[in-house]
DNA sequence: GTCTATAATTCGATAGAC
DNA sequence: GTCTATCGAATTATAGAC
């Protein structure tokens, strides 16, 4: 959950001064995107909440997309299918979703945000594109009906976390990750490896 | 889809002159709403939408909590499940509610802003405890797990919906009606009627 | 680096002429 | 019923003093 992920081949990120400025900022902004969405979580509560005067927060992230992109630029890598038994990829892959939605906000802001905003909605094809389609090419029996299954599955796991983390219908919420892992698995598993219907 | 369904116990609406304005005003509505979510929806696109001066929407609606409580207050009532086969629960539940999305904007408007909007969280909620509960404590074997049940039911559709109809990821929205019912007729059949897992 | 002041928009809502 | 004009508030973003 680092605020940018350093990517090799680019020069190192020079050392800045205020980084734990910067990184409460981010923090901040994740919450109010997560619990207001892009419209209404604006600069100056976000500011306020990071106890920072709300100029600085343009001057290090130049506008209100730049700061939205910057808070939600996580690391969302999936863990490596390859050496997962076949009959296990539903339940490892409910673990992994549980894991990710309950540790920070960014998942809950991208969702808020993915649905009203377009660079949003692009932002979250892309990580569906990038992370879920790989792991169904990677262990469904027909790889042309991969996109097919990765979208089912993306279906149950975000469904999941809008009724439980958006709109946080009660017997949603109330749910135990046992009771979740125990539902959800088989649905997934069926999804990424079953004969088609 | 009618703007008012008209209920027995209360004196018949009297007919007003300008019903088809006013039905014009609340179709233009759900687009907008449906389409841009609840803060950028603004009354002056509607009332452009509309080709009428965005003062009348004010006058017929009061406000723009008004006007959405207008455009979404659709009859999203149930088939009677008492007289579906327990087996088929599953199926017809993905049928209906595969009708009801394709139908209007209605839902989709209804989706996007329960996202960013408290009164629309609060609308889902109740749609929920008083469309899908009573179904499931109709067919479940165990009527104290019913909300747990109705609950993954509401994840997985309203997750299908929230990827084919709003995030639109191609593969989701390139499903064709009997892909859907194919695999998500036995989920929910599943969430809806097995033991527990 | 930090803050004040303010520009430039945009929106919901109102008042009132016709 | 319909429209113009406008108020008051809130927002993003900028300019510039210290």
């Amino acid at each position: 959950m680092t605020e940018r992920a350093p990517t090799p081949a680019e020069p190192e990120a020079p050392p800045r001064r205020s980084d734990a400025t910067r990184a409460g900022i981010l923090a901040a902004a994740r919450e109010r995107f997560a619990a207001d969405g892009y419209e209404r979580a604006t600069i100056r509560a976000i500011a306020k909440d990071a106890e920072i005067d709300p100029s600085m927060v343009m001057r290090y992230y130049g506008s209100k997309e730049g700061l939205f992109a910057a808070a939600t630029s996580a690391d969302l890598r999936m863990p490596d299918f390859t050496r997962v038994p076949r009959e296990e990829v539903g339940q490892v892959l409910v673990g992994h979703f549980l894991d990710l939605w309950e540790d920070a906000g960014v998942l809950t802001a991208l969702l808020r945000v993915g649905i009203t905003n377009q660079a949003g909605a692009e932002r979250m094809r892309k990580i569906f594109a990038e992370q879920l389609l790989p792991v169904a090419r990677e262990v469904c029996p027909d790889p042309d009906a991969a996109p097919a299954r990765a979208a089912l599955c993306a279906a149950q796991l975000l469904g999941l976390a809008l009724t439980r983390y958006v709109l946080r219908f009660p017997p949603s919420a109330a749910l135990t990750r046992e009771e979740i892992t125990a539902w959800l698995a088989p649905t997934l598993q069926r999804y990424l490896t079953a004969e088609r219907p």
